[in-house]
Formats: C-alpha cells, structure tokens, sequence
DNA sequence: CAGTGGTCTAGACCACAAG
DNA sequence: TTGTGGTCTAGACCACTGG
C-alpha cells in the first residue's frame, strides 16, 4: 500500500473495488470502520462514508450500524435500465418515426386488465391500440388502458397525432410502476400490425404506471421480431 | 410554503419531488441554486446537495455547473434489475433447484461467438451446455463459452456438480459486462431440453462479461415458456 | 451499554462553463 | 470573469443493534 496522497471519495472507491477484486478482502470478510479507513487514506470520514455507501448501493458491500461493513457474499449485480419515449428510441437509431392510431374506445376490461388496473367491475376504461413506425417499417403494437377517473383529461385527447405513450410522459407525472418483459407468439392481431407471421417470437413490455396510489395506465408493447433490450452492468 | 423545522435530505429530496409532479416547477424550468433552497428549508447546502444530486440521478433534474439546476424536460425513467444467480432464483420462488450437465468441450467457436468473446481465430474456448431445473420442470438452458486464457482454473471444473453460472459468480470478480434480452422461436436443441414445441416462444438473456479489459465468458439462457422479468421504476 | 454507520453543519476551496 | 455545482473537512449528534 503506497499512502498517497489523494483523498476523494472516487480514489478511494476505486482503491476498496481493487481488494474486494483482488480477494485481499475476501466475500464474506469485515473490513476496517470507516474512522481507521479514514486514517489509512488521509481523508475525511465523510469522504470514505461517501464511497462504501456507493459501494454498498452497488451491492459489493452489506453494512449495518453496530456490525460494521462486509464485503458481500454474494454479490447481486443490478443494472440500470432507461425507459424512454418510443418516438426517442426510434430517432436514436437515426429512423424517422412515424406513427398511426388503430383504435380508441371506451371499453369494459376484461378480468386480466381489470384486476391489472385496480379499477371496478362494469367501469369502463379508454382502450387505445396504436402502431408505431420506423422509416416505414412496423416497430412496435401499443396496446393501451387508460383510467379515465384519474385522468379525466385523456378523454378529450383524440391520440390520432401523438401516441398515448408520449401523450402520457409529457403530460402526466407518475410516481411510480412495474415493468415487465416477456416473449410470446404473436398472435393474428398482432402478426397484421406487425407484418409478420403468426407464431413468430415478439418480444414484449409490459407497464403499469401509478400516482397518489391510483394506477394511471397499463400499456403492453409488442416488438417487432428481432427487437432487443440492451443494458450494462 | 410552511417553514417546517425538517431538514433532511430525504425531506428536500420529496418537497422537490412535489414540486415537480405539481408543476410548480415546470418540466425546463431553472429552480433556486443550493444556496437559497438551503437557507428557505433551513439546512445546510450540503444537505440540499445531496437531496438533489440524487433526483438528478434519477433523472427528474439536469443539473451544470454555472448553468444551474433545471427540471428535465423529458424525465427519462430508469429501472434497476437484479441479477440473481438462477439458483438463488429458484429457491426464491420456493422451488427446489436441480442442475444437470448436458455437455462440456474445448472447441473453436463460430464466428459470432469469437466476435463477443474477442477471442483470435482457430482459437479453442471451453463450451458447457447446461439446464436448470426448478422442482423437476425444465427452467433453463444455459449454453455458455469461457474464455481459457484469461480463466484457465476453468479447465480443471468438471461442471457436473455446480453450474458454471454459479462457480463464476462466487469464484471469478469481473468489472462489468453487457446484458441484451430478446425474444427467440425455440429450435429442436432448445425445444428438447426445455420440453416444449419447437417454435414456441422464449425468453432470451444474453450476458457478456469481463475484468481488466479481457472477455472471460459469455452466456446465452434460454428460459422455459411463460418466464418473465420483473423490475419497478 | 458501547461501537458502528447515518446524517447534519459551517465553512472552505475547486472546476467548470456561460456571458 | 464570475456564479454555479462538486467536493472535502472537522466536528458533532443521532439511530440502530450486537454483546
């Protein structure tokens, strides 16, 4: 150990990764409190308290009051995913986006969607199903409920010009909600929007966005074949 | 605004938030610098700092210096995912976990494989096939290559007993990796293995992951119909 | 009870970028 | 040039929890 002189907390996360890494600090092990750290690195405890928070939000270290730090046993890795706009991913990739409403009523849910939606038996919610476009070529089937008690306003929104799912994003703040994804053969609905055969493998989201404990919205994506999700760790 | 005598930084952090949801501050909008919110909540400049530093991590605020705090135009979400050892995840849905090697060889891979490996032509790759299995039914095939070079203690594991998925987890630190999910037709191998139909739908994780600029494996996990991935955001 | 991490403070200096 | 966020410090008190 060479007691140089830095002291940022980017140092000295760097260097505690380094023994976790090289095992000097095997998964399992206590490592030194925060003060005797703090004395090694030359730094403030602030300043280290700072990196092994870091470190521990990562999942590479379990602390708790009173115990003191340890290097994780199993160290649960998490990525971070970003969820953007459609209209952005789309233009991301350097494609135009285009995009055409397929319907829109008011509907009583099926049981799936109802329950999904936390909504009432009988109550009748605004079903939108619309397509999305890259240069021409389908990109992904929206199929949308909106709560039309929590957002009365949608009801006035035709949706024939900007999609529900920016309509939404820019519109409406959400505290929160659940993701999920999926595979499933298309069905022929979705063949058709999709230009694509019955059966093929489509990649799928699943969303429910919810605020003040209302949910706001459920929205299943349906890709077009070969459609991937991609992420870092 | 009620001068409350809370300084927290978890209570700056959900007075801002509020803020933004209630359109007080509009999305694009400049909001006070550190200094005045910390005098108008009463703490610390420290405390605001931290507050809004992690609502911009969030994505809710884009924040320069010079130019100031301002509240994202389009709050771009992010998810977080765990990455779970798929024993670990099996047990975590109550079942109990049961692994079997299908096979284990040194070969040359193709030339997609040698791509995402970086590995040079001609040059031989240890290739394990494996499923995983939760109660008795077939949750995963795990077709992996690992990288020799940079992980030759890999040679002397026989697999049969722990998976390499797991032997890699507790016994190889790596320093990140790519992650891709996707949707695939199950072909006669994978159909087989998971015993389902051929063409039926699956779930695809596809994992790259390295240390100190090497690739030291790659992993492809076709999981059995009806598996989803779940995140909040 | 006592030792650990969690947080807050007041003040300071630095790094960056807009004007 | 100058105002903003980014960071560090030394010290303090609190909250939790193991022994």
């Amino acid at each position: 150990m060479t007691r140089g002189e830095t002291c940022s907390w980017q140092t000295v996360e760097e260097e505690v990764r380094r023994r976790i890494n090289a095992r000097e600090w095997p998964p399992g092990e206590m490592i030194p409190n925060e003060v005797d750290l703090a004395e090694e690195f030359g730094c403030a405890r602030a300043t280290v308290n700072r990196a092994l928070q870091r470190l521990a939000d990562a999942g590479l270290l379990d602390r708790r009051r009173r115990a003191g730090t340890r290097v994780a046993l199993h160290p649960i890795r998490k990525a971070r995913l970003d969820i953007p706009i459609i209209r952005h991913e789309i233009e991301a990739k350097g494609l135009t986006y285009n995009y055409s409403l397929l319907s829109r009523k008011k509907l009583v849910p099926n049981a799936g969607v109802q329950a999904r939606m936390q909504s009432e038996a009988g109550v009748r919610l605004l079903h939108i199903e619309g397509l999305h476009m890259a240069s021409g070529a389908p990109y992904a089937h929206e199929n949308r409920w909106i709560n039309l008690s929590a957002l009365p306003d949608a009801a006035k929104v035709d949706f024939s010009q900007q999609s529900p799912n920016e309509w939404l994003v820019l519109n409406v703040p959400f505290e929160g909600g659940d993701i999920t994804f999926s595979a499933i053969s298309a069905r022929a609905n979705e063949a058709a929007g999709l230009s694509c055969e019955e059966g093929t493998a489509l990649f799928v989201v699943e969303r429910t966005t919810w605020a003040s404990k209302h949910i706001l919205t459920y929205v299943r994506l349906t890709f077009a074949p070969g459609y991937r999700v991609h992420t870092e760790i």
